[in-house]
DNA sequence: AGCTAATCAGGCGTAACAAT
DNA sequence: ATTGTTACGCCTGATTAGCT
């Protein structure tokens, strides 16, 4: 959707309005007293007034990248000219709106993402419970799956029940600090794996640690 | 992972350069000869423009952001003062910092999600294999937990999977399309959920209002 | 050929604002 | 205060021109 577009009321670009001072004009005012020592480059300053660029070539622009993220020089050039801006606008432009595109795909897929683990959490434990309530029809007792005793057995689910709400507890308060501070790794499976025993971690190729995995890279060719 | 290549065949790659030049420049160039008369849009520019805080402002400021992401006009104007800069700049850029770090997070937490979905969707697997393997050892039997047919479960938990398959692939596209094309609404549940059953909605809180499974745009935490 | 240096586009981060 | 926009520097990876 995103259908916006105001620009209804006036523009506020008039003459040489200086309502606030915009800090640039201080800037080159303080040029000595920095015994920082950090000069080291930047002295091409260029500046320019805010500017917008106009609904219509921003529709225009929009139309053209659903098909084409990717447009290269000529392709730039002549939108340029089209729309009667730079060359170098329409490259802001675009890599601008690339970039702002790909958070925004971020963003939902974090939201999709989240509901989805809620999903398999709730389901996870509904398998819990029926492997825990699990009787034989046949004798009538308690099936007693596997070769364990009920009560071991209903040790071991709350252990890894136990282990996993850590797991995402310390996984929730990362997000607050930079560096996670105990990780399941940390909380060793307490006794010999069973078959039966999914053993909350799943930890069936743990290879190497450092899980970078950047995907989805850039190419979309456009002949 | 090349992204482009357009046929690598020579063409005339003419070089149409462009030489770098702040776009602004070129601006207050443009003059007429665009009979386009839409000119009402005409952008003023001053010059000296881009700026960088030095190693030592950025660490200071860094630090006081530690334990203070929102300083107050007062705050913020004795740091001004202490790093030699504007107010308005310390504003800025503390107000940048703060969507930084804020999509800093989200990314962060996006990859932590990713793994965590992986894990419960392993550990979901082997929940239904250990159901459906489950073997009563009081009269050796299959268990057929609950009060079902073997087959009749089984054919419910292949069922379960095959739609949370669906769910997953579809909504794995719906990240390369604006629009989802097929919700898992699509595809009812077979029939009458049975207790043992996770359905794979999960919607163990059914009170009343459509099943809602709509996630994507809804609701979103706020502090 | 093999290597290095200059070229170039794109991605990333950022500064300064406007709009909400 | 947050969010979105415009402009831009810097870094990186891929391609190419130039030299030993």
């Amino acid at each position: 959707m995103v259908g916006k577009q105001h620009f209804g009321v006036n523009s506020n670009i008039s003459e040489d309005d200086e309502i606030q001072r915009t800090v640039h004009e201080e800037i080159n005012k303080s040029s000595s007293e920095n015994e920082d020592a950090n000069s080291t480059e930047n002295q091409l300053l260029k500046r320019k007034r805010y500017h917008r660029h106009t609904a219509h070539q921003i529709q225009e622009m929009e139309a053209f990248f659903k098909d084409c993220p990717h447009p290269n020089n000529r392709q730039r050039k002549e939108i340029s000219q089209e729309l009667g801006m730079e060359p170098l606008q329409v490259k802001f432009w675009f890599q601008n709106k690339r970039t702002q595109m790909k958070s925004k795909h971020e963003r939902q897929e974090n939201t999709h993402l989240r509901a989805e683990n809620e999903k398999l959490r709730v389901e996870n434990m509904r398998y819990r419970e029926a492997l825990n309530n699990a009787c034989c029809p046949a004798c009538g007792g308690m099936a007693t799956i596997g070769d364990m005793s009920h009560d071991e057995r209903h040790l071991r689910i709350e252990n890894a029940r136990l282990r996993e709400e850590i797991d995402r507890i310390s996984s929730i308060a990362a997000k607050y600090v930079g560096k996670p501070f105990t990780k399941s790794e940390d909380i060793p499976s307490s006794s010999i794996p069973h078959p039966m025993d999914p053993g909350v971690a799943a930890s069936g190729k743990r290879v190497q640690g450092k899980g970078n995995d950047n995907y989805e890279t850039t190419n979309a060719g456009k002949p």
